[in-house]
DNA sequence: GCCAACGTTGGC
DNA sequence: GCCAACGTTGGC
């Protein structure tokens, strides 16, 4: 069974690949979440899947490198914790509306995947995040994937031939 | 900061 | 179950 690939977002200002750098193995838990249809595939994701990681709220929007998943869903408890500021009225222990999952930190892309170029590549042009632009987390298919590791490289070539060192 | 897109809420 | 009002997201 092959590792599925998600598209998991975030604002930079609040919590970054750098950040995600940081926690090591440690990792970081991916909770507050109060979408349903990005709840729904949160609770689909399994140990061993990709994550790549995307800034949005930022001046490039872009994704900036990949994380695994290392936990299976689990009920988001903040639901339920009045200080939280992802608690929810509507959820009770007994009935959690919401679920985290926890990812680590794998690898931070020298040259990021703008949005712009996303929108620009035909074959990406069913990806879902591209046409639900406020979907926190959505599935990215396989050959979507290749496309968008295609992408990184070819930034990472141009940029070893462009990049003036000042 | 603006505003389009769109999810959620609640009255009826 | 419809739909208007409202809130949030996120690119620009």
């Amino acid at each position: 069974m092959t590792a599925a690939i998600w598209l998991l977002k975030t604002e930079p200002d609040q919590f970054s690949i750098l950040d995600l750098a940081d926690r090591g193995d440690t990792g970081e838990r991916w909770n507050g979440i109060r979408n349903y249809q990005a709840r729904n595939f949160l609770r689909t994701m399994q140990v061993g899947d990709v994550a790549l990681i995307y800034h949005s709220a930022c001046a490039v929007p872009a994704i900036v490198g990949s994380a695994w998943v290392i936990s299976a869903p689990y009920d988001d408890v903040d639901a339920i914790d009045p200080a939280s500021p992802y608690f929810d009225v509507k959820s009770s222990a007994s009935n959690l509306r919401w679920s985290a999952i926890d990812i680590q930190f794998s690898q931070r892309w020298a040259q990021p995947v703008t949005l712009a170029q996303l929108k620009a590549a035909v074959e990406l042009s069913d990806m879902l995040v591209l046409r639900q632009a406020r979907l926190s987390i959505s599935p990215v298919l396989p050959a979507q994937y290749s496309a968008i590791l295609a992408l990184a490289q070819q930034n990472e070539k141009q940029s070893t031939f462009t990049t003036p060192t000042v």
